[in-house]
Order: structure tokens, then sequence, then C-alpha cells
DNA sequence: TATTGTTATACTCTATAACTATA
DNA sequence: TATAGTTATAGAGTATAACAATA
């Protein structure tokens, strides 16, 4: 596809106002390559592309949640908490696990909490700490998103299985030298 | 690495608040896996570490191209002038070649022709459209800060050189069965 | 009528710094 | 002293809608 009725070229993502009929960074990478910087024109070209891409699978995602009041971000944090076994996570940890700063998760739980979404508990034994805790419409608007976000954005991903377990591979890579965590992958001490 | 003098845990990009030893993702993936999603599990985890693949070169980006009081949203709008054969654009196609909305355009034009980088200027034939010109300042500006971004970002850009290429087959397949653009690929009518 | 670009508005997410309260 | 979390503030990008000028 990318044609419409009149034989103008659209965009089914991302909402721009011309058409292309060639690939914009493919045509940069032969710029570069052109004005001497030859080495890295393909790391360019790499990293220009998945910047692209993640924009494209980050629109599909929250046009699927926006019909729950949810955000990406607001949904991971949900998905987060119904995985815990008590439904209950410290904002620390919330940080740490959804690699986001202190403040954004802040700000991202006083909407759900404003929402009905989770409520903020004190932990019982150290009163630094503040308990973010699914409620049962939390959860239930979770499991609902879930399913919507599942069936239209990650079963048909775009991506061939080959190609998702490749891009795991290079990704993991990746986020362990960049010190995202430390080693778990057999081979990596 | 990933430990500070003391055996903390510690992140070298995104400010985390608390350190993890094991990859996040993958945990979610196995959470997945564990509540009868293993269909989507591969899909959500590649999608997930994409997303956070390019937040941490996003931020690498930012981080060198903050001296030259630029974004990176901004640099690519100054990159692409000076590739330009006369170092001017319609605001119409900038949007088009960048992939992004039109109002992006305008803010970013806004700030660098404040910032002295860029001009607006009249299409001489079609009245309607604005030409966006790439001033001295702005030519040498762009050059400066890409020397430094391929130093800094793309010369070692953590990913392998087979990786890239892979990353470039993958995305370049991807973008273009979202409609970025049309055929133009070897054997993709 | 359609297109180009701007303006106004609103909503995210991000980042820093200052602050509190607890440990 | 260090940590957990909040608040205030600022800046960025994105999106929609309404609009003016032009084609």
């Amino acid at each position: 596809m990318g044609l419409d009725k009149l034989g103008h070229e659209f965009y089914p993502e991302g909402k721009l106002s011309q058409p292309l009929s060639r690939d914009p960074i493919l045509e940069a990478q032969r710029n570069w390559e052109r004005h001497g910087w030859q080495d890295v024109a393909e790391p360019m070209a790499a990293i220009t592309a998945l910047m692209r891409t993640q924009q494209i699978l980050l629109q599909r995602a929250e046009t699927v949640l926006k019909p729950f009041g949810l955000t990406f971000a607001r949904y991971e944090m949900l998905a987060l908490l119904s995985f815990t076994r008590d439904g209950a996570l410290a904002m620390n940890r919330a940080s740490a696990l959804l690699q986001v700063h202190a403040t954004s998760v802040t700000n991202a739980v006083d909407r759900l909490e404003h929402a009905g979404l989770v409520a903020r508990t004190k932990h019982p034994t150290d009163k630094r700490t503040t308990l973010i805790a699914l409620s049962p419409q939390g959860r239930e608007l979770a499991a609902a998103a879930t399913t919507e976000l599942n069936a239209k954005v990650f079963a048909d991903s775009g991506f061939s299985d080959r190609d998702i377990s490749t891009l795991i591979r290079i990704f993991s890579k990746f986020r362990r030298d960049a010190g995202d965590f430390a080693s778990e992958e057999p081979g990596h001490p």
C-alpha cells in the first residue's frame, strides 16, 4: 500500500504533510557518505532508523491505549504492578524497573491515583518509602489494555519471528554494555 | 563496568534511582509468558528493548549537542539543510523528509531562526510556501556538531558492524511496510 | 476547494534544584 | 550523611483546531 484513491501517497502513521517516494534515511546515509563521513554513515542510518521505528511503534501503542485513558508510560506502570505478587511496589523500585526518573514516577502515579487505578500506601517499616498499590479497577483496566495491545500491536508487530529474536539479542547486549543491568547473560560474566 | 567504588551498581545513562542486577525487560518477558501471553512475550520484549535503546541513544546525542545549544530535532534540521544544494528547503519538504509534524517544524525553525542559524525567506513563485535558509553561522555550527556527534556517538555506537547492517535491514523493511516510503528496495516493487 | 504555514492551546515526558522526612 | 519522595519550574515534542493567504 501507500497510495490513496487519487494516486497520492499517504502515511498510515505519522501524519506527515508531504509524501515520499524514496527512503529519506537511505538518502541521508548517501549524503553522509558523499560528504566524507563514510565510516559513520551506516551507524548514523541505523540509529536514525531505530528512532523512527520507535516513533511508529509508540504511536501505535498510544493509539490503542487512548480509549483506556492511558499513555504508554502509565500503561507500563499498571502492567508492572499487575505482575507483582501482591500488586504493590515501592516508588523507588518502580523507578528502577521502568527505568524512568523519580519525578516521572511521581507524575505517573499522581495521575493513576487520581483516576482511581492505584493508591499510595505507607511502607510498614521504612517510613520514607511509599508503596504503589493496584486497585481492583486498575487491575481490570490493565488486563483489558494488555489484551488490546497484544492483539493490535505485539501480535502483528511488523517484524518476523526471526527478526524479533535478532532484535532481542542485539538490544540486550547494547543495554548491558550501556550499564542498564549487570551480567546474567550466559557467557557474559 | 557497572559498579562504583563502594560496590554499588550505577547507571552511566538514565539517572535511575536504584540499581538492577538483572535485565528488567527479560523479567517482564518471563512474566508475560507465565501469564498466558507466550505468543506475544517476545515481540513485547523486542519492542520494549527498542524503546529503551532509543532512549539511551537519544540521551547520548542530546548530551553531545547541548554545548552547541541544539536538541537532536534541531540538529537534524540543520544537518538536512546543510546537505541541500543551496542550503534552503521548503517547510513542507522539511516536514516530509524529517518525518515530523508541520507544527514541529514551525517550532524548530522559530528557535533556530531566533538563534540566527536559519532564516525564513519567501518562495519565488509559490507565495504560500516559506523557505528555510541556512545562515553561515548555521552551516558552521552544523559542521561542528556533526563532527562531535560522529566522534562521540556514531563512531562507537555500541553495535557491531554486522549488527548495524542487520538493524538497517530490519528497520528498512519495517518502515517501508509501515508506509514511510514506497518501494525502492531491490526485490520489493 | 485544496494547500501552506502559523497561531493558540493542551498534554506528555524530561530534567534540575530545593525541600521534607526519615534512615 | 545518605536516601525516598515531593514540589516547583522549565523546556521539549506532539497533537488538534482554527485561521489567513494563496493556489
